[in-house]
DNA sequence: CCCATCTCAGGTCAACTGACATCC
DNA sequence: CGGATGTCAGTTCACCTGAGATGG
């Protein structure tokens, strides 16, 4: 027996990953939880991206499409796109910066404040359905540290760009 | 004061959500891991998905595509492509069942192997960045909760198939 | 005939790179 | 001019639907 998987002792990190890893059963869970989202936002006629940036379009007015990009580490090319596809549904308008017109700044319209709305009921549905098998204080931990995860990489990624 | 979220005592569940909802904050870890294991194996032409998947191979040889879409979720025509291009590079070989000539059974050639090695070390050399922030028992439990969460919904999955 | 397996054709969506006009 | 912003064109990747061919 003495299935020791940490076996050394090397002197400050006794840390030890096991198998299958983490990183494996991360994406299971996520692609589990996109879907049943995904299913939920399909009759509103919305992915899961589209609302996320919806969303934040609306919690701060203002923003361009290229902050956007940046803030979610995608190119403005494909940021871009993405907001095109919202701004011919007339979910948001964009106008240009008074004090420089190549800045397109985004809002929501009246009707992607309605959508917003459709979308936060639907996603609390899933959120309800997909964790309330967990005892509540499990499902706190578990928010807690993909909170922690993604922002400890979020920052070590912008530490590393400004070097 | 008395920021009392959980509010009321309803009889069974008092099961509280917050906002941002753990299904974001799920969504962004993932990404963020995903997009680091996608960089660590970019330098052996694999994606994270043709690794899962030669993985799984690996570990339990003569299985065929149909099979794996089934466990993947996928349509076959999906798993077909990717398997294509797994085949492509010498990397699985199909053969005919001797029982039933449509069904093609998958194995690893010894390229496999060493790639399916090669990619192992990668992803631990990720696991470790990017989990070892964290304490070992957060590190744990993190695991331990994504496998719960993705075991439960493939559950629910496959009940409300059989139904 | 029916069903499962695999293939072929075509389409969508979200990402990318590259080239470029425009504004400060 | 240089840097940031947005656009156009083309590509890739992982998914999809639909329409076969073929074997048990």
């Amino acid at each position: 027996m003495a299935e020791d998987v940490k076996s050394e002792d090397a002197g400050g990190s006794e840390w030890a990953m096991q198998h299958p890893r983490a990183i494996y059963f991360l994406n299971q869970a996520n692609h589990a939880v996109r879907s049943r989202l995904e299913a939920g936002l399909a009759p509103l006629q919305m992915t899961g991206i589209q609302y996320t940036v919806l969303s934040v379009i609306g919690s701060r007015d203002g923003l361009s499409s290229a902050e956007l990009s940046r803030r979610f580490f995608v190119t403005p090319q494909t940021m871009n796109e993405l907001i095109g596809g919202l701004q011919r549904r007339n979910l948001i308008v964009r106008k240009e910066d008074p004090a420089n017109r190549r800045i397109l700044r985004m809002s929501l319209t009246a009707e992607g404040k309605r959508m917003i709305k459709a979308c936060d009921a639907a996603a609390d549905t899933v959120e309800r359905d997909v964790f309330s098998f967990l005892p509540q204080e499990s499902y706190q931990q578990f928010r807690d540290l993909c909170r922690m995860i993604a922002r400890n990489l979020r920052e070590r990624e912008e530490a590393s760009k400004a070097e």
